[in-house]
DNA sequence: CTGAAAGCGCTTACAG
DNA sequence: CTGAAAGCGCTTACAG
């Protein structure tokens, strides 16, 4: 196209449907059953090419608000969720919803509602009046969630939470006991036993601090559960459990620092996150200790930071871009009727901060 | 079939404008007029409150595919980006626009074409046919991009990049070149100046790894760039350049252990990114020294990487979350007629892998 | 096989 | 101030 006609408004008016058929010499309804790849119709053979054609040379695409309007079906989803960013962990979610939405041309709207509910009652009822064809309702960290009673409109599927109270809903979620079966494993393997701590749990009757606003991590009483089955089935416990307020580097810093001046010393330790198994790299070493020959470390997440540390922390990884996927799979196939919970896998990475005990 | 509210086509039917205007007794305009706000029609307010209220008892909320269709106004915007999910860096970007656009009632579309430009061009004439408000085109890093031209019918702001021969868009992007200033400024301010290494140029002749598929990271040239402008400024210049392909971990240990065995010894590293920065920090402890009493370290990007090392790693902050907003806010604005390159100051985190030279 | 027509739910110029 | 009507661009039942 010349150049000019991007500048000039009358040029830049988008080819319709009428201008296809007119130009083929159809109707409009022949147009568009040809267009929409509809068989049913038995358009000849003659006919079918010369629409092809016409659109071809017209640059013809539908508009697709027109098509919504009168179809109801937007071809568009919808992931909402209360925190984007507030960890790396959506980026793998929402590129694994991406590539399969991709894959069946769909597009999606991405939201955050900051965990703040009118915002989120704002947010849902404005995709509804864009008629989205389903919503991905999706949780930073794993949790019970009370679903807007607007989204049962529309089919739903939960990622990365669970519905409050049971509730029939579609839910995936990482295999969080698993995967405190396989960290437990891991160093069962090695050869420890009766010398491993966890480090992660909530102080006694609370829920974590602010960052947390209250909500439950199931992830901490699955993976410790996995944690202690994995144990329980050698006729072994865990040799102490560590309280902690915050995942981070710090309080992973402080509880194993503490853990390190008492005795019997462990043996491993199996954190709740990497972040806190950074800050147990960090207390090991002040000790004059070493991971893995004086301290076996295996955590949860699978995050950049575990492969950053040296030696690379043993890490049970959440399956982000699986959860995104299978999400939206499921979504897609309708599969949004069964109220299933699936759980997907979490694998174990890397192992070289896990040795024998000395 | 528990969720049976959405198979229900009665339960489904949306409440329209005609509904509102009949139960408030007037005509459709006027209850258009009313619910779009619109105050120059002058309404008697008897029939302003008639009809605000009908809509809240029969819970009215716009259809917005009919509106866009009427209005060619959709009140959505896309983030078209090569890659949401590579780096952890998108999170913030995603989550600056999404603030910022929804403090203007918009939603945003966000889609990947994974350098793909079929899969690109598909996106975006998707996009257009949805009649979007307007586009941002974000690059994962700060590189030379080539605008589909279809997307010049559209408001446009590129977000991390900029276009290709010096094309008249507008461009938000960090300013990566003063961040090179800030990087050796704290350096020079500890006292270091003729024993200062770079790590992280590309081999002579090349562009990087398969990682970064041919395209020009301008940070690179930048930081350099800022680096040398901050030594040469007190007669002083770079020790060193080492050459890296691939801005990892494993990279950046490798550079900086040749670094270490080789006369004089380097007193402070400016890294290219964190990650190439932790691995200076495990290259300089396997050579018995000490970060930072023996050698300083500063790095890039700011990432949580940086902050879990110990000690954290000062690093230059991609400040990812304002240059989303920035790019939302100049979209909205219309300031994308005014075809400037916006640079996003970025941030000094921490200095406690910074000492005076021994 | 094809064409004329209705209708999705809005907004908005226009006449009264 | 209000109302009747056109029209955004499609899809689709219906009649020919």
């Amino acid at each position: 196209m010349a150049t000019r006609s991007h500048e000039d408004p009358a040029d830049r008016r988008r080819v319709t449907l009428v201008q296809v058929a007119e130009r083929a010499g159809v109707s409009r309804s022949a147009a568009s059953f040809v267009l929409s790849g509809r068989t049913d119709q038995r358009i000849s053979a003659e006919t079918f090419a010369r629409v092809r054609q016409a659109a071809a040379e017209l640059g013809y695409t539908p508009n697709i608000t027109a098509r919504t309007l009168r179809t109801g079906r937007s071809g568009a989803v919808a992931l909402v969720s209360d925190f984007v960013s507030s960890t790396s962990f959506a980026n793998g979610m929402i590129r694994g919803a991406l590539q399969l939405l991709g894959e069946r041309d769909m597009l999606l709207f991405t939201v955050e509602t900051q965990g703040d509910s009118r915002m989120e009652l704002a947010l849902v009822q404005n995709l509804l009046d864009r008629q989205v064809d389903g919503v991905i309702y999706a949780s930073m960290f794993t949790r019970a969630v009370t679903v807007p009673a607007l989204l049962r409109a529309v089919p739903l599927v939960l990622l990365n939470c669970v519905s409050e109270g049971g509730d029939p809903v579609v839910s995936v979620v990482p295999d969080e006991q698993a995967a405190g079966l396989s960290a437990i494993r891991v160093l069962l393997e090695a050869g420890h036993r009766d010398g491993i701590h966890f480090v992660g749990d909530f102080p006694p009757g609370t829920t974590g601090g602010a960052s947390w606003r209250g909500w439950h991590p199931l992830a901490l009483p699955q993976r410790l559960a996995g944690v202690r089955a994995g144990l329980a089935a050698v006729g072994a416990e865990l040799a102490g459990v560590s309280h902690i307020v915050d995942w981070d580097v710090a309080s992973g810093h402080r509880a194993v620092a503490e853990l390190l001046r008492g005795r019997p010393a462990p043996t491993a330790i199996v954190c709740i996150n990497d972040a806190v198994g950074a800050g147990a790299y960090r207390a090991v070493r002040e000790a004059g200790l070493d991971v893995p020959q004086d301290v076996s470390i295996v955590a949860f997440d699978g995050s950049t930071l575990a492969g950053a540390l040296d030696p690379p922390l043993a890490s049970v990884a959440l399956p982000q871009e699986e959860l995104g996927r299978t999400a939206a799979r499921l979504l897609l196939d309708g599969a949004a009727g069964a109220p299933e919970v699936h759980r997907v896998p979490m694998p174990l990475l890397g192992s070289a901060s896990v040795a024998p005990p000395r």
